[in-house]
Formats: structure tokens, sequence, C-alpha cells
DNA sequence: GCATTAACAGCCG
DNA sequence: CGGCTGTTAATGC
């Protein structure tokens, strides 16, 4: 693609300089999928970096009995996969895409070449590897205190942290199923929390999900 | 009480 | 029909 096309879907380009924006924009190319569709495979061997431009991604793994488990949503801006290709092992997760969406990837090797000459690029991974960190762990500080209500709050909320997640719209399309499963509760729980939440002013339903009108609200939910 | 699963009817493409 | 939503009943911690 080109710089312009780049800069207008990374925000991580504006990090780049003259010489190493082109690099960076000739290594990446668009890809759509379908609602249900994999990104990755649990093992999969991916030589390349992703970022959700539109729709929503599930990452997580799925055990034997099917159940999903240990999962977090990636949404619009996001990149993820850059632990597998510096590592240079197979990916640990299934990424499952929740909605249709657009998803930028970039070549392994162009990432590598960044990785190596780009100094903006590598403040950049670090910015997000460390919002990351501190996003898992108000998880674990939260989770097992806060009801259902408050964790659907702050589990909304994080969809709109500026360093992950850019360029998450209002109108987040999502089934209030998968919510439920960012969240950590049932189908049935995450409607009722959702009407709650609406009727407090922070959130309005729409078909088949749901549009923010208080990020702070819901950040500071239940304390 | 609060949350979970199962099961229901209503809605819509 | 099939997927999503809203509700209720039965059960468990």
């Amino acid at each position: 693609m080109t710089p312009q096309e780049l800069t207008d879907i990374a925000v991580w380009a504006d990090a780049l300089t003259q010489d190493e924006l082109p690099q960076a924009a000739a290594g990446v190319r668009m890809k759509t999928f379908e609602r249900g569709q994999h990104v990755a495979h649990f093992s999969d061997y991916l030589d390349a970096w992703h970022g959700v431009i539109e729709g929503v991604l599930r990452v997580g793994h799925v055990s034997d009995t099917g159940q999903v488990a240990g999962v977090s949503a990636i949404l619009g801006g996001g990149w993820f996969g850059e632990g597998s290709i510096i590592k240079d092992e197979a990916r640990r997760y299934d990424v499952v895409a929740v909605t249709d969406a657009e998803v930028a990837i970039m070549r392994g090797d162009t990432f590598r070449w960044l990785f190596a000459n780009s100094v903006g690029f590598n403040r950049f991974l670090v910015q997000l590897l460390n919002e990351r960190l501190g996003q898992f762990i108000a998880i674990v500080g939260r989770d097992r205190t806060s009801s259902a209500v408050v964790r659907l709050a702050h589990t909304i909320a994080a969809m709109y942290n500026p360093v992950l997640f850019p360029r998450t719209p209002a109108e987040i399309e999502m089934p209030q199923e998968d919510l439920g499963v960012f969240a950590g509760i049932s189908r049935q729980i995450t409607n009722k929390s959702l009407q709650i939440l609406a009727n407090d002013g922070l959130i309005t339903l729409i078909p088949t999900g749901l549009k923010v009108l208080d990020i702070e609200g819901l950040k500071d939910y239940g304390g």
C-alpha cells in the first residue's frame, strides 16, 4: 500500500521517518474476514503482524469442551501478534473475527526490518506492550470482587483504550453473547447488565451491538 | 442474592 | 429457517 494509506490506518506510521514509512507501507496489505472466520489458528506459524482496521477480533484459546477461556478483544486500530514474530514461534492463541472485520497484515520481514532499524517503531511497541500489561493487571485486580455489571462496564471501557485501540468507533457491532465472553459472564446476565448501563445513560442498545455515550462513566463505574 | 444453564417466544433478514 | 434478543424457571455457590 502507499505511505498515505498506511498513515490513514495506523497511528504508529506517524512515528516513522520519511525513509522508513515507504518501507513499512510496502510490506502491508489489507484482508477482510467474515464473522466466525479464523484470522489465526492455535499453533499456526504465521509470519505476520496484524492490525484491526474495522470490526472486532477475539483472541483466546478454546478448550476441548468448546469453552472459550482467557480471551480479550481487539478492535479498531489495535495491532497484535508481535510476540510470535519476535520470538519466532508458533501462535499460542486462536484469533477469530467476532464481526465482519477489515485487517491489515504486515509481512514478518518488514516487521523485523522496522524492529531492527526504526527508533520510532520500537517506541510504539514498548508503549503498546506496556499498555497491554497494564490492562491485564487491571483485570486481575478487579475480577474476583466485582459484580457482573461492573465487570461489563470496565470491559467496554477497556475497548476505548487510546493506545491499544485508537480507532474504536462509538458504535460497536457485537452480539451480546460475545460481549459476555469478553467480560466473563453469561449471555443472559450480559443482557441484564447492558440494560442497567443503558438505564444509567452510559450506553444505548442498538441491533447487534451498543453505542457508548460516556466512556469515563464506564471506566469509573462501581467505584 | 447473584450467577449459570436451559428453554421459551418474538424479531428480522 | 437461523441468528440475536429479551425473559423466565430450575439449580448451585
